[in-house]
DNA sequence: CCCCATTACGTAGCACGTAACAATG
DNA sequence: CATTGTTACGTGCTACGTAATGGGG
């Protein structure tokens, strides 16, 4: 058994069992796949790929399982290989991390500054989606991190760690009405056209979950993945936005930002990651700039709580700073 | 990197860092081996040994990881063969056993005897030796499963179930005075020479607590590792003789068995095997037949239990039969 | 008729073995 | 001086690329 015969199964079946493709993704010629797909076939002395003709149609039983250990074979190759560099040059590397738009947009601008001046050597990618995308990508290995306030949870195979925690706030137009309430409540929100964030998005279940307990049902008139886009339509006069408090800037002078911290729950924004990465001593810094709390010590207790829940509370008493 | 190079690289490890040695056990020529590490060191970038002149002295310690990932590595590549050949052909493949003398004499024979017709096509590799070199051989791999009563617990990587309860028995010639107690006491005991396991061996631990508890310091006058020279020693009249109730034989009816299950705390005989193991069918079948209530579906959530302890109470509930 | 996998064939690279060499205890 | 690792060199295997072939939708 080789290991490019465990790359090459792994690549077909990424790319829906067409070996055509996974050449190409390969950059290699499409009969050698073929062949050592083969070869790899009769070595095990069973089939992998049910055909049809001259098409591959699906796995076998066996080759679904087999597939699966090649998946992790090859990611734990990698791990040697980060591992490998961490020892040879600390500071040189690759850092990939998914996350949403709010995340990329408000929060991660000044920390990425920051730790590239620290890294100038470690090439940053940053994948942009959605919670479900971003978790994706980070479960399957091309990311490294996955930042984000939704849905990271569903994959219980990252290790998933509390960041900080923010709330909202009402975008109006300067002379808009709500300027004048003392203290805003609910039922005022309610009684306006609203411009906020698709399902799904920026903790957007926690804010139809406060309306929900109050009884009221909102008007929401457009929504968007992103608060510029939030913005853009507040400036139309279309409704008033509910924003990541985050996401408020100081340019935004032309808009009133009203606190509305006291009429949703908070929300608190992650950073997973799989179990078994190898992570680099710049990925632990990386945390730890993106997330004071989060020092080296604390992550490798959360993997470690992660292997063995219940055996410590890690995070439950842990006071995480409102930022 | 190819899996060729981890292989070296593990076997060098496993052959204290000898090359020459590394490489007869692989059945290759030496200098290929030292050429291959070199070119992975290259590859990656970095030292894995540290060489004094041209001895190797030690690992660097990005060599321990990656040794340790390539332990890893080899393993699952294992596991891939054996799924492949579970669906080429379930009924033949290997078994290894560690386990003790004890249990190979005296459980698993009939055991064995009817796998061995079940699966002809199934070869089985025994491994003797103390319940500590028994859970080293399954925790490396060596072996599939350790079957012991003691020690296994101290390998936390170990999935451990337990097999049955025993207790002991109490050997002495026909014409010695202990006959005649219609109800035995550990006085009665303590108050003779004793002939029994050695430290360490099949629940030689709950015999010596029993002792203690009572405040009796029984004297033992010979200790063995079975309990086949047990009783050779029992019969030339050196002392009575303590053995595991399932080491009576109908043979052995120049000798008296006295039930002593109220003297001593029950023994349990556990079965363990890494939880990253691949079981063949036959492997769980063999486990049923060994303890029958360790059907296929309790197996797989003892595994499923393993990775994450406290979600279930498995065993904790547990009715085991008492054999 | 196009797409795709397989077979055929030639080549270049590389892993391995033998042999010679160097260094250490 | 014996043991061990490295370098040198030759060879055979094999993985890969190009080209041709065959089968399905």
């Amino acid at each position: 058994m080789k290991l490019q015969q465990l790359r090459f199964l792994h690549e077909v079946v990424a790319s829906d069992l067409n070996i055509s493709k996974a050449a190409k993704n390969l950059y290699t010629a499409q009969p050698g796949v073929s062949r050592q797909l083969r070869a790899l076939e009769a070595e095990l002395g069973t089939d992998l790929f049910i055909r049809h003709g001259k098409n591959l149609s699906s796995l076998t039983p066996a080759g679904e399982k087999i597939v699966a250990a090649a998946g992790e074979i090859l990611y734990k190759i990698n791990s040697i290989q980060s591992m490998a560099q961490e020892y040879a040059d600390k500071d040189t590397g690759s850092l990939g991390i998914a996350t949403t738009h709010t995340q990329s947009r408000y929060m991660l601008p000044e920390v990425i500054k920051g730790f590239m001046q620290r890294y100038p050597e470690v090439s940053l990618h940053m994948h942009q989606g959605s919670p479900m995308q971003i978790s994706q990508l980070a479960a399957d290995g091309t990311a490294d991190f996955a930042i984000a306030t939704e849905a990271l949870e569903l994959y219980g195979d990252l290790v998933m760690m509390p960041c900080f925690h923010w709330n909202r706030a009402i975008l109006v137009p300067r002379d808009h009405p709500l300027c004048q309430c003392s203290m805003l409540t609910l039922q005022d929100v309610a009684a306006h056209p609203i411009v906020t964030y698709v399902y799904g998005f920026t903790g957007r279940s926690k804010l139809d979950d406060a309306f929900q307990n109050a009884g009221l049902t909102p008007r929401v008139v457009f929504t968007a993945v992103d608060a510029d886009v939030i913005k853009t339509y507040v400036r139309l006069g279309l409704g008033i936005g509910i924003i990541a408090n985050l996401a408020v800037e100081a340019r935004d002078d032309d808009l009133v930002a009203l606190d509305a911290s006291h009429l949703f729950a908070n929300s608190t924004t992650n950073l997973g990651f799989r179990r078994e990465t190898y992570l680099r001593s710049y990925m632990y810094d990386f945390i730890e700039m993106f997330a004071p709390h989060l020092t080296r010590d604390r992550v490798e207790e959360a993997i470690r709580y992660h292997d063995h829940p219940g055996e410590t509370g890690l995070f439950s008493d842990l006071q995480i700073p409102l930022k």
